[in-house]
DNA sequence: TATAATTATGCAACATTGTTGCGTTTATAA
DNA sequence: TTATAAACGCAACAATGTTGCATAATTATA
């Protein structure tokens, strides 16, 4: 097993992603490390921090990865994220929500991993 | 108001879109068109596919954005299409599954417009 | 503390996906 | 048949993500 380095980088990386109240986007992220680091190791710390299950990933609706830190998850039992995000269209940021237990109604021939829920609308912020 | 032509390739398009059991990417859907038209023409007509309400947007849960035709949705009332969608983890297809009525518990200050149910998984075709 | 092992990085180059401008073609209404 | 505006092709660009490889940096251990 290979061993895990906690970099600079990474924990730069890792405390803008922590301290920001919405989920950020490689672009947003790498241009708040302010040239610690390259572009490139940007995506591979996401990488990383994903497989140690530190943040995770989240589609916005218009298909942009976000990043948002794993707050409430159980690590050893790999639990997986099934609560809400909110999607807003006027200013794109994606928020998480807190857990919205659902019930599926999924053909029993699919097996089930993750459930991916987003909401799209309007944010706080944006309707005055 | 705009006059809508329905050309030859877009023609081609929607057959395509509404002959495959599972939603398509831009890429698979102008692999598909043979040449019959530029691969900027086919995003136009998408673009307006789904304008005219005929096709719908779904985002994969790696981001790529996937197009799947209309069937039981109301045109006239704009209703928005809150059925699920299973994304295999294998194949990559993604298939529109049947309406899932689901409960939302999101805070009264945000204004929400569509839902987007995406499950990941194994697919049947998948899991042998 | 010095050194070896290997993880992490930077850089360059490339791949994919999506967008824009503009001149030309084509579908539709009159 | 003709005028008009929608649709198209092409080229060029932009954004996002990936890969290979040489170099730097971190960690374990001698």
């Amino acid at each position: 097993m290979a061993i895990i380095r906690n970099t600079i980088a990474k924990k730069a990386v890792f405390e803008i992603i922590q301290s920001n109240s919405t989920a950020m986007s490689q672009t947003e992220i790498f241009a708040k490390v302010n040239n610690i680091c390259d572009r490139v190791t940007v995506y591979r710390i996401l990488e990383r921090l994903v497989k140690e299950v530190k943040i995770h990933k989240i589609v916005n609706i218009n298909g942009v990865i976000n990043y948002a830190p794993c707050n409430s998850c159980e690590h050893e039992q790999h639990v997986h994220h099934d609560h809400l995000h909110f999607s807003c269209t006027t200013c794109k940021k994606l928020t998480c929500i807190s857990d919205n237990h659902i019930e599926l109604n999924i053909p029993s021939n699919y097996q089930v991993a993750e459930v991916f829920l987003t909401v799209s609308g309007i944010c706080p912020d944006c309707s005055i």
